[in-house]
DNA sequence: GCATCGTATCGACGCATGTCGATGTCCCGG
DNA sequence: CCGGGACATCGACATGCGTCGATACGATGC
């Protein structure tokens, strides 16, 4: 046996890569905060799939321009689409983006070390 | 017939409650980095599961203690778990927190609309 | 055309966060 | 007991990010 107590089994090579590491991360960051997180629940859980800025807007108690922000960083991160009917521009959910994630964290590499 | 081109249907209960959004977007805020995600990634791809930190110091180009700090976010948000054994300290990962984040993005409520 | 309404953009402010060098702490070997 | 190695913590700095008020823009209605 080897009772050396070398603290370093080497790494192999299934580890995330560098690259790949921030294009996950950058969707991440888009989800992650509060207010991000019950935009996309609140278009996701519509019957119809999408959801108005006049509605969104008085679900939170935030200033018009701070929620635009917020649907703008999702739209760019991918995570959100926008298309203006008339007077009113509607949000969409984009389930690619959102299965990503439920991807990543399900991969055996991170979730099913234990399985 | 309502032909008025009113912009808002209501919007249902199903969505996901505040409280429940700053729990999420905690857990992802903690993710949400390219050198944490890549921590998780190593650790979990490893043989035994967990990794001890002189490992993980060699896989960056990044300072002992900006590492530390940053096994330190993924500890406090429930990703990781620290053991002392020795002199050296091994982390390993908490399947379950991955396991959340992979519910929240498959649940229908989210995930599911276009199914 | 002009006022109005819905939405996006801009500029600014304060706070959080990633990074570092230096130092502290604990454990082991001699 | 004392030196050294492995990690963690501290303080400081720069940058990023969420929020706001004000403003700009485009489509409608009068």
């Amino acid at each position: 046996m080897d009772d050396t107590p070398a603290c370093c089994p080497p790494v192999d090579g299934t580890a995330m890569s560098t690259a790949r590491a921030a294009e996950v991360a950058a969707l991440l960051k888009a989800l992650a905060d509060p207010v991000r997180l019950r935009l996309v629940s609140l278009i996701a859980s519509t019957g119809t799939g999408e959801a108005c800025v006049c509605d969104l807007n008085e679900a939170f108690e935030l200033t018009q321009a701070t929620v635009s922000h917020h649907l703008k960083v999702l739209q760019t991160a991918g995570v959100l689409e926008r298309e203006k009917r008339g007077v009113w521009a509607y949000y969409r959910v984009r389930p690619e983006a959102l299965a990503a994630v439920a991807d990543v964290f399900s991969s055996p590499a991170l979730a099913g070390v234990r399985a």
